[in-house]
DNA sequence: ATTATTGTATTAAGTGCTTAATACAATAAT
DNA sequence: ATTATTGTATTAAGCACTTAATACAATAAT
């Protein structure tokens, strides 16, 4: 795993969007087990504080399930999953259309520009 | 104008973003006056000290011009304003669909999902 | 000439984030 | 039975952000 973690906002904000991306694409599959709080602190090189911060809110969104002296795993309820990535995926897809507008592109003007970045992506 | 001040990063830079995006669309054209930081912080229900932060950047990005005792004005150079525009918007888009990419969409699914989000923005 | 306004700087205080160093209780592993 | 591992909690320190209260120099406004 390759942690991006920037110092322009707290980092366990950061950690857990970035934990909840991996849940959503399976690189934590339902009912797998979370490597250890300190283990994923030392992956992430952070301190073990900062990672146990970071997992309380996917805890809260029932995305994972804590056993309090053998680890954590993720849910294994595929719905709450899917509803959370969606949730989340709405939330993006909003944000970002309000920002373009806001800088004042044209709806049709997003569209196009978007479908040109998608296409060179492929490449 | 609407100041949509979050707590969970800082203030300075959602002051500076917001305002390039005022630049941006025209809400402070070419050349015009902004207004004294004391008035901007008290707009923006901020303390001068953190407004004057966050105007520093947009100087630094010579979108904005300091004249010691008579305040500041927007640059008059529009192809400064239309390049950062440009970069910014590349770069929200770059972001939004690495994330979405991440969460596991397809860029099919990704453009259905905008087409079907504006339609339903422009009702 | 006087006053008001401008950007800017400083100091002190409070807050949240992060780290480091420990410690504890419960239980899994041996 | 003993040991190791688990999540969790606490304390102290350093740091950046934010606010409040001032202050200053330059110059625009009167």
């Amino acid at each position: 795993m390759a942690w991006e973690l920037k110092s322009d906002r707290p980092i366990y904000t950061q950690l857990t969007e970035q934990i909840e991306l991996m849940i959503f694409s399976g690189v934590y599959p339902l009912g797998s087990k979370l490597p250890s709080v300190r283990d994923m602190a030392q992956e992430a090189a952070v301190n073990p504080n900062t990672m146990q911060k970071a997992l309380v809110k996917l805890e809260e969104d029932s995305l994972i399930i804590t056993h309090r002296t053998s680890g954590r795993t993720i849910t294994e309820d595929a719905r709450i999953v899917e509803m959370a990535k969606t949730k989340l995926a709405q939330k993006q897809i909003l944000a970002f259309l309000e920002k373009m507008q806001l800088m004042g592109f044209e709806q049709k003007e997003i569209i196009s520009i978007i479908n040109t970045m998608v296409e060179e992506m492929q490449k």
